[in-house]
RNA sequence: GCCGAGUUGGCGGAAUGGUAGACGCGACGGUCUCAAAAACCGUUGUCCGAAAGGGCGUGCGGGUUCGAGUCCCGCACUCGGCACCA
């Protein structure tokens, strides 16, 4: 690397100089507390000045122990660039950095190493920490804080006990605590579901009652069990291959009891507060699939001989006439009650796959389904399943269905039973196709069609005449109509009703693991749950010998869940006095899954020191409460990877929306307005065994790649170890500083777009620090070149224009172009050799963001005492907006043919005879007649012919 | 299959319906140097032409318009999400 001594020019701003500038005000801003923002009350409160608040986050990192790359500090350059041009417009600007710290990679190393996960995690946070401060983020580093923090745990319990002690309240649409529910219940306007009064249930039977209203609640249901990991999962956290989503380890469905968050108690809410915030339409897309609102109806099917009913959700109630069958899930409640005691007479040999009885049939293909991985239900598509022996009564015509089991239908979704409508429903003429079951068409289909039709068009084959009268014609119908009467009539009939069902399965909350937020919840000798008093608040990890979970053969599906904590016995068995003296209580022993702590952080850099709420409301209210009334209000700008659109920002939001209800936050969402990064890709290189090679070494010449003389293949991905391509920040620190490494980062292209990374482009950015450096100093003696010289016209012209442009560009993010115009007008005056400080201090001004060292060193030596943090973004004057001249384009048909410079103020009739003044568009009209011409003074003219 | 985003030079990318390719990389030529590197200056979509100038050109096929990368219709391909969700 070259030094100042090693060349002529001793003061070239090089990566070495650029390091020594760098480092410099990175220590002034820590010793200054530059970007120290102020509060309206609490330990940090202070003067907040007269401009607007600006709360931006980035999505906060894990601390991996595997360092940084270049793809990683994206994000936070932007927003540090997005705060830093907000502080100089005169906001507030809060912006700070926590660690999301709890999760399996550190307790997989802690198995491994027997170390305490917070030791390697806190020293993974030191590194990160050192590595992100080269950059010269503008945070307040008071606001830093990581989710395995006591402080912060204690937060994440007390609002797990929050969400724990309320209920959702469907009349008013919000969450309550849990106590006026035990009000309502002892007051008699509400009733246990089967109508026992509260007087008439026992003491253990109102608490059960309670419980299953809670929105944090322990039930027993089918769960994602993961024996790989000794754990179960989120629905979020397994792929759509049925595997973890961590480990890539086979995923079971069992019943199991575990901890759950009525998240779909808010579904709804989720859905339609997507159109109050300021998202990309893909998350928000994103997000609605993923709760899936279906809009339809609920009808029952009697089944005679077992004396009772089902119920089926469909999205097409229009094509009842059409359900030839039922199909409940091999797991439905019903399955064993409908199971017949015999075949009917008559049954086809393939429904029964050769049982004996019913009873045998169904019992093994249940075992089958069991045994199966969700990958291995999906992978086989094949339609199978086994006659119940039984037959419901389809309520619009009184015809007899047989009611089949088959793993196509889900147990998780709608009611877990289907009705079959073959004609209309591609999945059940497959069936129907294989079980030879009838296939009625009841919507007329397009000529020729063939197989299942599920588009518009009137009904057919749709009524059913009775004799009193009441009986149901749709026929000649349109879908929508026909859907409607057919709800109607369902309801007048007590056979149904128009309901809304939801993809989204309430969030599975528990953990078998050592190394997240324990829950602070005990156990009874009833075996009920309590929460723990605040006052005893954070619930910390004991210290075990062992941090692993009982795991088991990845394919063990049969295998238990087994915490680690359970293994701590002294920790589990607790003397509380709970309010009716010292008793013992046995502690919950699963932990919360890792988003717990990211479910609600954005509030904790409000007032990251409360040892008394979450945060004080008037600093809640001061960063994130709604600007105006009807707005969400929310954190003002938050960037991220669109890997989280479903998983941390659906949690984050129904959290919130929680708070919100229990009165503890005034904002109804986090996140007002979401921005998603792209990725930085690289290149990776294999030889002829497929094997990785350094990209770094890889030679492009000839239209092909070569390592150490060899042809490679080039691959486009991800930067990782495995690849042999990473380049990491630390590099770029060495060879062009941080501030470069910034530039080149922001001037890649749009920050939401994904691009590959090229080392040796970094070299352009590095060229365009050096040229503004050399505008205001000498490189050979360090001396200041500014003067006080006043700027010609062009020179206002094009350095107005860039103001007006560079602050447009950064209101919308738009740092590629923003830069791009800085480089312009850097050439500009290079090239006419202005260095006048009516010029330059504009420029370095508006460099301040994007390469703030830099800025901050040139302004300094351009007179200035303190930091520019605050100094003003440079405004456009309008009167030097305009150009003396401009260049009016002359086209013919259509065509440029002709060039003008005019006056920005010609009129039409002056500007139009100067164009047909022009000799080549003479040419080009060629003695033809002109039709018509169109003026645009000053910029177009265009001839018609 | 459904939903969403995209396709512009050798590469990353610019372009309120009005000069396509700003800015940067690379490449080529030059200055400086004993030489090289760095730095600086110039050229660089493509074809025809000595030049002036002209033809072609934003994935493909149509359309609207005086004028389309941009708007409309259809198609292909790439990427992302969901997926036996009734």
């Amino acid at each position: 690397m070259s030094t100042p001594d090693a060349t002529p020019a001793s003061y070239r701003y090089t990566s070495s100089l650029a390091g020594d500038i760098e480092r410099r005000w990175q220590d002034r801003w820590d010793a200054e507390g530059t970007f120290e923002a102020p509060n309206p009350v609490g330990d940090l409160a202070g003067d907040t000045g007269s401009g607007e608040k600006f709360f931006i986050m980035d999505m906060f990192p894990y601390p991996s122990g595997a360092g940084l790359h270049v793809g990683h500090p994206l994000g936070y350059i932007a927003t540090d660039v997005v705060g830093r041009y907000r502080r100089m417009r005169g906001d507030n600007v809060l912006h700070a950095l926590g660690y999301d710290a709890f999760g399996l990679p550190a307790e997989i190393h802690a198995v491994q190493t027997g170390e305490h996960p917070r030791t390697n995690t806190e020293s993974n946070i030191t590194n990160m920490r050192r590595q992100l401060r080269r950059l010269g983020l503008a945070h307040d580093p008071r606001r830093s804080f990581a989710t395995i923090d006591a402080d912060f745990v204690r937060w994440t319990q007390w609002i797990f006990i929050q969400i724990f002690e309320s209920w959702y309240d469907e009349e008013q649409d919000r969450a309550r605590p849990i106590s006026e529910l035990r009000a309502a219940y002892e007051s008699g306007e509400l009733t246990a579901p089967d109508g026992a009064s509260w007087a008439e249930l026992g003491p253990l039977e109102r608490r059960i009652l309670i419980d299953s209203r809670r929105l944090a609640y322990v039930d027993e249901s089918p769960v994602n069990w993961c024996p790989g990991l000794g754990t179960v999962l989120a629905n979020e956290e397994v792929t759509s291959e049925g595997r973890s989503e961590r480990g890539n380890y086979p995923v079971f469905t069992r019943n199991l009891r575990q901890w759950k968050m009525r998240i779909t108690a808010y579904s709804d809410r989720l859905i339609d507060d997507l159109e109050r915030v300021d998202w990309p339409d893909s998350v928000k897309n994103m997000q609605r699939n993923w709760i899936g609102r279906s809009h339809g109806a609920r009808v029952r099917f009697e089944v005679e001989a077992a004396g009772t009913s089902f119920d089926v959700f469909t999205t097409r109630p229009d094509t009842l006439f059409g359900a030839t069958y039922a199909v409940l899930a091999p797991e439905h409640e019903l399955v064993e009650t409908f199971t017949a005691e015999a075949w009917p007479t008559g049954t086809p040999h393939a429904w029964t796959t050769g049982a004996g009885t019913p009873a045998e049939a169904v019992s093994a293909y249940r075992a089958v389904a069991a045994a199966k991985t969700d990958l291995e239900r999906q992978e086989n598509k094949d339609k199978t399943g086994v006659f119940t022996g039984s037959y419901a009564t389809n309520p619009v015509n009184g015809e007899q269905i047989p009611v089949f089991i088959a793993d196509y239908v889900l147990t998780g979704y709608g009611t877990g039973a289907i009705m079959a409508v073959p004609g209309g429903d591609q999945r059940d003429w497959e069936f129907a196709e294989a079980y030879g079951l009838p296939i009625i068409p009841t919507v007329q289909t397009p000529e020729g069609w063939e197989g299942a039709y599920a588009g518009e068009g009137p009904a057919i084959n749709s009524a059913h005449a009775t004799n009193d009268g009441t009986g149901l014609d749709i026929n000649g119908l349109g879908v929508e109509d026909a859907k409607a009467a057919v709800i109607t009539w369902l309801q007048q009939h007590g056979a149904g009703e128009g309901t809304t069902t939801y993809r989204l399965r309430d969030w599975l909350f528990s953990r078998q693991r050592y190394w997240g937020e324990p829950f602070p919840i005990v156990y009874d000798d009833f075996d009920q749950p309590i929460a723990v008093p605040d006052h005893l608040l954070p619930v910390e990890l004991p210290d075990v010998p062992d941090y692993s979970p009982k795991t088991y053969e990845p394919d063990d599906a049969d295998s238990e869940p087994q915490p680690p904590l359970a293994r701590a016995d002294d920790w589990v068995r607790v003397t509380l006095d709970l309010g009716d003296g010292p008793r013992t209580y046995r502690r919950e022993t699963n932990t919360m899954p890792n988003w717990a702590g990211s479910s609600w952080y954005e509030l904790r850099y409000t007032d990251p020191h409360n040892a008394d709420r979450i945060t004080d409301p008037e600093n809640e209210k001061y960063w994130l409460g709604p600007r105006t009334d009807g707005e969400t209000g929310g954190v003002d700008l938050y960037v991220g990877g669109v890997e989280h659109a479903v998983l941390h920002l659906l949690y984050a939001r129904f959290w919130h929306k929680v708070l919100f209800d229990l009165g503890h936050v005034t904002s109804e969402e986090p996140f007002q307005k979401l921005f998603n990064q792209g990725y930085i890709q690289a290149y990776a290189f294999k030889d002829e065994r497929h094997v990785y090679v350094e990209a770094d070494r890889v030679e492009e010449r000839d239209g092909g790649f070569f390592f150490e003389g060899r042809p490679v293949i080039r691959e486009y991905g991800k930067m990782g170890k495995s690849l042999k391509n990473i380049v990491t920040p630390d590099e770029m620190y060495d060879a062009y500083g941080a501030d470069t490494f910034r530039v080149y980062e922001m001037s890649m292209g749009p920050l939401d777009v994904s691009r590959p990374w090229d080392t040796r482009a970094v070299v352009g950015s590095q060229r365009f620090l050096q040229r503004v450096w050399r505008l205001l100093v000498d490189e050979d003696s360090g001396e200041s070149l500014v003067d006080d010289a006043e700027l010609d016209p062009a020179t206002l012209h094009v350095l107005h224009t860039t103001i007006d442009g560079v602050r447009g560009d950064m209101e919308h993010m738009r740092f590629n172009t923003a830069v791009a115009k800085l480089i312009e007008l850097t050439n500009h005056l290079t090239k006419v050799g202005v260095s006048a400080r009516a010029a330059v201090e504009p420029l370095v001004l508006m460099l301040a963001p994007l390469a703030p060292h830099l800025a901050e060193e040139l302004w300094s030596r351009l007179g200035h005492e303190g930091s520019l943090t605050h100094a003003p973004f440079p405004v456009a004057d309008p009167a030097h907006l305009a150009a003396d001249s401009v260049t009016c384009v002359v086209q013919v048909l259509g065509k440029v043919r002709g060039k003008i410079e005019v006056s920005p103020d010609i009129s039409d009739e002056e500007l139009t005879a100067l164009a047909l003044a022009e000799p080549n568009v003479v040419r080009s009209i060629d003695g033809r007649d002109i039709r018509k011409v169109i003026v645009r003074a000053p910029k177009l003219v265009s001839i018609v012919v």
